[in-house]
DNA sequence: CCTTGAATAAGACACCCGACTTAGCTGGTC
DNA sequence: GACCAGCTAAGTCGGGTGTCTTATTCAAGG
């Protein structure tokens, strides 16, 4: 029987507390194991087999057995890191005011994510399994829906609807959609040249963060060519 | 036993010209199948069976026959769009003079691109195929490779160093890679939008490409934020 | 002490894959 | 006409994978 999706077992009353933790403890090295595994082979070559080896489990059918689909396995690595995200945007958001730039604005969507990464040390996977999951055919969808979930984002998108010049409903699409792909795949090319030791354009999280921000005020307050 | 790499084999005298043309044909066959099965799916998950499959071949060896590793599968469907995409891109390059514009350079950077992605209708999968191959950790290398022996990319690549303002080298570099990633994943994701009949920014390639210049523009030409 | 249920171990099974081998077909050469 | 080389068809083989089934461990409760 496979555990029901979200959190562990813990329905009624008789899943003891020790087990749940173990429970809990394996999961946590099942996503970790497969989070390194999907950013450095991609998600599709890698089996559940593997991932479960690689967390220490000798069962073939672990992974399948604490989350059901390939599906639920990514959610909840996004999930894992989507909770520190939002705190930082929050906390973020909390030191604006009206004299705030588009800059500052600007920075609650980049500088959470660069901070996160920072956080995690060396190595870390997650920009890398982000630009993956990004691409899969199967798991944009999981993707935008995820983001859409987050209410910080949506206070920072509504701040900056406010500073930004009008643009043409299309344009504004469009530009947000560049947005998150600049800093999903730069954010992914870095952590890739950290990880093989090559050379970088910056030398910390926070001067890409502000590499990154620079760029995206350019993309929003560059003119319009009329069509 | 494979075929050497590159042309088809005609070595010394042997082959007969009917031959040659049919391997030809399953040649191109074999990469048209490959091509929109990368887009869809990805490249891991796609088997070199069901790419020789859905090509028409019952051989099971059919892409190994032709194609010896993977890599150089990949290589050769790179290379049947490099052909167009640099000729557009010399022409571009040839109506261009001292009076050109930024815009104008960066246009021979985006335009050959769309205009070939334009030029192969509907329904396309190059762009979400470029897409696909710049994330596969494998192939990155490839991808670059391949660019950087593009000799009119070096043109413009000069052109614009000339034009635009004095930046670091290393944000340079940084930006450099930004422009590369807007296009190719802005591509792959109108082609996907297209593809899933979904809406689009856009109604054009040729939109698209203005779009896409427009804010290739504002990120070259944004201030520096010092460090 | 024995049972219960969750978590894991260990294995069985059918399936698909890549690599390899063999055979058949076709069109040119001598 | 015999021959040959290139290309394709068809099949074999070992290995990896997902799914399912059974056995084992372990802590809590009667």
């Amino acid at each position: 029987m496979t555990i029901e999706s979200g959190d562990t077992a813990q329905d009624g009353s008789a899943a003891s507390a020790a087990v749940t933790e173990r429970s809990a403890e394996t999961r946590e090295a099942i996503l970790t194991a497969a989070e390194r595994l999907f950013a450095e082979r991609g998600m599709s070559p890698v089996s559940n087999r593997q991932i479960g080896a690689a967390a220490g489990q000798a069962n073939n059918s672990a992974v399948g057995y604490h989350f059901g689909s390939r599906t639920e396995l990514v959610v909840a690595i996004l999930r894992r890191h989507a909770a520190p995200i939002e705190r930082r945007r929050a906390a973020m958001l909390a030191g604006l005011d009206t004299t705030s730039q588009l800059h500052d604005w600007i920075r609650c969507l980049v500088q959470p994510l660069t901070d996160h990464l920072a956080d995690l040390g060396h190595p870390s996977w997650y920009a890398r399994f982000l630009a993956q999951a990004d691409i899969e055919p199967a798991l944009r969808r999981v993707m935008v829906d995820n983001a859409a979930a987050s209410p910080t984002m949506g206070q920072v998108v509504d701040g900056l609807c406010q500073l930004l010049p009008a643009l043409p409903e299309h344009v504004h699409a469009e530009r947000g959609a560049m947005s998150r792909q600049l800093i999903v795949h730069t954010c992914a090319e870095r952590e890739r040249a950290l990880h093989e030791g090559g050379p970088t354009a910056h030398p910390t999280w926070q001067a890409t963060a502000t590499g990154l921000v620079d760029a995206i005020v350019g993309l929003w307050l560059t003119p319009v060519t009329p069509a």
